[in-house]
DNA sequence: CCCATCCTGAACTGATCGGTTCAAGATGGG
DNA sequence: CCCATCTTGAACCGATCAGTTCAGGATGGG
């Protein structure tokens, strides 16, 4: 099986990434990782680094991935914050309702973990939660929502799209999810319209 | 030491509680929890059972300690929803506020290690969830909140309560925390203004 | 004073952890 | 065809894990 060719690394961190999203940093060994990704338990340490590394790795991938993701849908509506907001949040419950995918959220999950993570691991976490929040203030803003609002809804929206992790493992229905965000929606809707 | 007295099983369980709070079920070790409660590893197994025997009591203390105080905040304005919602947002935020107590939930983490526990901890975890939920659902309705909006904001308000647990550990300042829930107390109060 | 009771420290078991090493096998390019 | 390259499986290391056992020290009631 070599040669010249090698398996495809790209594949080998998505597993990876869906193993430690599911299982946790504590939680997930490294033969569970050989498991994941098919690969021999030489070949992580060769060709994806030590635990530690392919964690970050994997926190990256996921960060990117989905902060990606929540730019795009922010921006597509960068003149309608309802709507930006509505298609902020239906990148979550789709991931959550996506069957292929772990519930809840890897740097939820990872921030959840950081009295016990390596510094390092904890302060990339720790970043991609405030990467959120910026992402949110300033779509906000360019919606027109005045400087304060903007800083709180930024605040609110973040905070609720973590709660749909949490929510999402304790068994809550897509129907109560929805029923969390929409109330945060409306609140967004109404305070759009009295500054109209 | 000893000869009848004994040591003070509550302050044991309490430490093991603060202990299991702080790092979670996987990442303590019964040498962890030895050093926590001041109890040597026999005491441990004689007196407060095995790990995940004990890890349940901690869970049980936890949900009753902290639901008596929800319940006492949001039955002493029972007939004010939002003087209700704001005294149960602010037993969690004095929780994260007190420096001798661990940031986030003991419920919250629980849940998010649910693919990796064992059953019965899992299914509890999640039972300490729906509870909120039913809590806050009987609070608004008996505020006269009509049936469908007691329902969306009970799904909400125990969502965003959660939501505090994952930012208290991301960093997230206290009066950031303040935004997220003030975002919520204004929708509800507009809610009830609207229907009024 | 003495004995029943309780607690402690330490050792031990078997399992699993992260991480490393290496011989053997498979492959494709020259 | 043959060699350089890559991957595999398995073994190994020291550390830590949960859980058990037990001899001995300390204590208080009688």
């Amino acid at each position: 099986m070599a040669g010249k060719k090698q398996f495809d690394v790209d594949t080998a961190l998505d597993a990876a990434m869906i193993q430690f999203w599911r299982a946790g940093y504590a939680d997930t060994s490294v033969d569970d990782l050989s498991r994941a990704t098919g690969l021999n338990r030489s070949s992580i340490y060769s060709s994806l680094g030590d635990k530690d590394t392919l964690f970050v790795r994997c926190l990256e991938r996921y960060a990117t991935r989905y902060g990606d993701k929540y730019d795009a849908a922010l921006s597509r509506a960068a003149d309608r914050p309802l709507a930006a907001a509505r298609a902020f949040f239906d990148v979550t419950l789709e991931r959550i309702a996506d069957p292929g995918l772990p519930d809840g959220c890897l740097v939820a999950q990872t921030v959840m973990a950081t009295p016990v993570l390596s510094a390092s691991v904890a302060a990339r976490a720790r970043e991609a939660i405030g990467f959120q929040h910026t992402r949110l203030r300033a779509a906000l803003k360019a919606g027109r929502l005045p400087d304060e609002a903007a800083e709180s809804f930024a605040a609110h929206l973040a905070a609720v799209n973590q709660s749909l992790a949490v929510m999402s493992r304790a068994g809550t229905s897509p129907e109560q999810l929805r029923a969390v965000v929409d109330v945060t929606l409306d609140a967004l809707a109404r305070t759009l319209g009295a500054t109209d």
